[in-house]
DNA sequence: AGGTTGACCTGGACGC
DNA sequence: TGCGTCCAGGTCAACC
């Protein structure tokens, strides 16, 4: 499910619902794989904790935890991470309401309500992590990148342009749907290698992701098969998809077949005449 | 070191 | 209806 505009709409509406909770207990599930940082540490980490903001960096939802409500007290320094992986959902519940199947950790707030991380597949991941000045995630941010830095990013590169936008070390927050979404609008070749870009390539990449991501979070994001945000709503920048999940359709833009490729070991959908 | 591939899981869609 | 196969928005370890 998430991308980075899936996750930045989960972080931003369980922040618009938990800001500010304290957190007086948490159960987990003791499925070992979901769990980066050991299960206790976890719980130590989080009860008592006061939840100062729900954010997202690269596709990774952080909390940061206060040891008390406001800023009289230093700050901990603690962070709960919750990577959603393909199917993870985040959901901020009552607590009569019945717990999902897979569900793998429950944060119970003061008020009574509980912040629920449900994961079918369980490609999702829990950890805690304590950095001072923040969790900065594992690559640079491609909403705020400026055209000349994010040009830097490809030099010498000898990857795929598509596998290079998908590599979480060099950006992070792109996943299948936006590389595919950004590298149509920008008019190239997802199999062109990183490095051969020209400054032209580059400059539309550069914009064309922006503008898909700002436009992806305005509309809440996608929502293919299981996706829905923090209240259970769907997105609906599906609707917008030129090339994701269209293999064989006719292109938008100029009418030819959209052909399907593997890159980067992912499905890939382009239209061979716009992307040239 | 950079790049590529397969493994990790469950469930939904599709074909027979 | 039921069974088998294929596919999925993501990482990451193990290889080349």
């Amino acid at each position: 499910m998430p991308e980075l505009p899936e996750v930045e709409t989960v972080a931003n509406g369980v922040h618009a619902r938990v800001a500010g909770q304290r957190i007086v207990s948490v159960w987990t599930s003791g499925k070992p794989q979901t769990f980066k940082s050991p299960e206790s540490e976890i719980a130590e980490t989080l009860t008592g904790k006061w939840i100062e903001r729900v954010r997202r960096v690269g596709k990774s939802i952080v909390m940061d935890l206060r040891e008390s409500p406001r800023n009289k007290k230093i700050d901990t320094g603690a962070q709960f991470l919750v990577h959603l992986g393909m199917t993870g959902r985040l959901l901020v519940s009552q607590p009569e309401v019945p717990l999902p199947p897979h569900t793998h950790a429950v944060l119970s707030l003061a008020d009574g309500r509980e912040v629920r991380f449900v994961d079918a597949r369980r490609f999702g991941r829990l950890s805690v992590v304590k950095q001072i000045g923040g969790y900065i995630g594992p690559g640079v941010e491609p909403t705020t990148i400026s055209a000349e830095e994010f040009s830097t990013l490809f030099k010498g590169r000898k990857l795929a342009i598509k596998a290079a936008l998908l590599n979480q070390s060099i950006l992070h927050g792109v996943g299948n749907i936006y590389a595919d979404e950004s590298l149509f609008r920008a008019g190239i070749r997802p199999r062109k290698q990183a490095g051969k870009l020209t400054h032209a390539e580059l400059a539309r990449l550069h914009e064309a992701l922006q503008a898909v991501l700002a436009h992806a979070i305005k509309l809440g994001g996608s929502s293919v098969s299981d996706y829905v945000d923090a209240d259970g709503v769907a997105g609906f920048f599906q609707l917008e998809h030129k090339v994701y999940g269209r293999a064989g359709e006719l292109c938008s833009d100029c009418g030819t077949a959209l052909k399907k490729i593997v890159v980067g070991g992912r499905t890939t959908v382009y239209c061979p005449k716009c992307q040239s």
